[in-house]
DNA sequence: CGGCATTTGTCAGCGAAATGTCAGCGCCGC
DNA sequence: GCGGCGCTGACATTTCGCTGACAAATGCCG
């Protein structure tokens, strides 16, 4: 069970994560609303619990963003006591559940659960982007129609150039995102795979700008 | 949209019913738990709002006994504020959501579209995909007709496959799912109870997506 | 309580698929 | 033309999932 949390405050932040590791999560935490998006949309969560008043990006445009592309995760909102206009507002947004602030950590919990056993089994709607369609529900890509028969790294590659849009992504940063930075592996690693993924695309796929990087070649 | 409102205080139940006929349900109202208990066990609804509170049979105990029988409809519990303790027993005994009293309406009325949003599309009694059927109440499955004798093990398997549709269901959820993270098994038992049941059903039920899980084959 | 049958978990080993590495080459941009 | 980045194919390695046999747990019945 991995759980991202995103909260600025960082001492409620550490609580949350205390409780929500005791509970059994594997707990990651990021403080503001560009990096929440960013993770949320490109790594698999099985739970999300999301402040609103966030720097940078507000936590319902987050929501929004996220359910826009096609992010499925149960999301429960942290709301200031009262705000009941914002829990609507993040119901319509797509959030699962709220947790008016300040709260018990067993309520959290409770509730955590609860959202991850109503929400096991949700579907992830598809992503189209011209040519290419990612299905995550079923973990396949297909280009004009045709299946491709994907490994789990190849797919994890196209969703994340799906997900950077028509941004050029650097070799690095892809790294970083396929494996750790504990083990790393060599640049030419990710060449093969690209390589790989490439044969079974077939071309107009995936770019290469030289000294650059990779980008979608059919989202732009 | 047929909805149950269960409710002793006949201001409160007034207003609940004046809210959601104009948010476009039909209503009914029931003031004890007795009959609550046997007009949802009767009849179908779309949602149930149901007060804990309630005369002859409390509303916990209503939900309980449903849930017992199989009544699978998203029912909204009014708790008093802040008795957090209460909330975390009606999300145990099977609660889709709650709502602190006091509320306002347009709470009420967003959060009753969000669990019939999500409450959509539940699990059916005997669930026929192509050629597996699934019956829950006898406990049974079969494939083209012929009767599988499964396990209780096996047949949580199955179910959960089938509730999962054609996403591709990763390892590590369905071990969550059969034993609880307490008691962790090796990854291995999994593998031995899907090969075991691959047996019974005969090719094309179960599929494995190498790196990424099990799904139904005859769900696509 | 004890024995039997059924169910379930573990282990070791195998084969195949996925992935990493390497060496060499082509092609882009200067 | 040249340097180097990035591509390619071949090969090595690792990981993954399946299988059959056995052991442990569970439950049922007398």
């Amino acid at each position: 069970m991995r759980c991202l949390i995103v909260e600025d405050d960082p001492r409620i932040a550490a609580d949350l994560a205390g409780a929500l590791t005791r509970a059994g999560f594997r707990t990651e935490q990021v403080a503001d609303g560009e990096a929440a998006w960013f993770r949320g949309g490109t790594e698999d969560y099985d739970l999300v619990i999301l402040d609103l008043g966030l720097p940078r990006l507000d936590g319902l445009s987050v929501l929004k963003r996220w359910r826009a592309e096609g992010r499925a995760m149960p999301v429960l909102i942290l709301t200031a006591r009262g705000s009941w206009n914002e829990r609507v507002e993040g119901i319509d947004a797509g959030a699962d559940d709220y947790l008016p602030k300040p709260f018990r950590m067993e309520e959290l919990v409770a509730r955590a659960r609860a959202l991850i056993r109503r929400a096991s089994g949700r579907i992830n709607p598809v992503q189209t982007l011209d040519r290419l369609v990612l299905d995550l529900n079923r973990q396949v890509a297909s280009v004009d129609g045709r299946m491709l028969n994907l490994t789990p790294l190849e797919l994890r590659v196209l969703v994340y150039l799906a997900h950077a849009g028509d941004r050029v992504v650097t070799p690095t940063e892809l790294l970083e995102h396929l494996y750790g930075d504990e083990d790393a592996r060599e640049a030419n690693a990710l060449e093969a795979v690209i390589a790989r993924l490439r044969r079974k695309t077939g071309p107009g796929i995936i770019g290469t700008r030289r000294g650059f990087g990779y980008y979608l070649d059919c989202a732009r």
